[in-house]
DNA sequence: TTATTAAGAGAGTTTAAAGTCTTTTATTGG
DNA sequence: CCAATAAAAGACTTTAAACTCTCTTAATAA
């Protein structure tokens, strides 16, 4: 809707991670892949940029995995779009044009500024780990099936 | 931001089309593509849809061109949206998730309704003739240059 | 110290959106 | 009726995102 599907994988990994770090140590690969319902080498792309960003952690090798440190757990919905779909959501214009500007806005820049706004505000106010407790429970999901 | 490369070229054509309508009669393909600077064979293709939808006419031949009638003039974003980009973004899940309801949601099902519910008022509610002034009078723009 | 495990890296393929080109059809003014 | 004009239609190409594959590197446990 808002993001490229590279960024959905993103969050729904992130979010797994996330409450996968809580209890048992590390998860691996192909079971974020299953746990997300995504295609397994292209979810290990994706994290391999998480990672270089410093947003989750990894280890190699047996019992290795991705994980996400108590530091990392104030992370928000913003930090991971940022790096993996740009400011495009947070500055881009609504129309395509690359110089609307308040002083040259295209015709929808006043009306998409609060939307943008809110946007903003929705996705820097959510950390990556307060859904832990509503995924564990059920009520929220992460996959279709 | 929200919308296909191809809508945001639909809507920049239709409030060029819009405008141009009120004094002048139609406006041909060049004209438009220069108006909105947009690839001329593409707005054209683009167009050719909008006009199968009945968003705005069209003749063909001499002193041809496309026009927006007294009628059409009710349009609004959303509908050349809901033609071009279909329902995604009134109704599709943040996260990707195809089944993602209020009874299956996904972490961000809550917050981004009301951010969607603002969108949809926006483009319900901004009918296409109504930038006609800002334009003429150079508050608005359509294009970069 | 080596076999095994699991992520990292990079190249390659597929698919869909974006953009182009050529031919056809409709309109109209002479 | 005919030539000129302009949109409609459809096939085609390009580009970027999405996705896959293979090989390398790092970690560890035996």
């Amino acid at each position: 809707m808002f993001f490229s599907k590279t960024c959905e994988y993103a969050i729904r990994a992130v979010l797994f991670i996330a409450n996968r770090s809580e209890d048992a140590p590390k998860a691996g690969i192909q079971e974020i892949a299953q746990g997300i319902d995504s295609p397994g080498h292209f979810i290990a792309k994706i994290l391999q940029v998480l990672v270089r960003n410093g947003l989750i952690q990894s280890t190699k090798g047996p019992n290795g995995g991705f994980y996400i440190d108590s530091q990392n757990r104030q992370y928000t919905l913003a930090d991971i779009v940022k790096v993996v779909d740009g400011e495009r959501l947070f500055k881009g214009c609504g129309l395509g044009l690359s110089q609307c500007s308040e002083t040259k806005p295209c015709p929808l820049h006043e009306s998409f500024k609060g939307i943008r706004q809110q946007i903003y505000e929705t996705l820097t106010s959510t950390k990556i780990g307060e859904f832990n407790e509503a995924l564990n429970q059920g009520l929220q999901y992460l996959k279709e099936r």
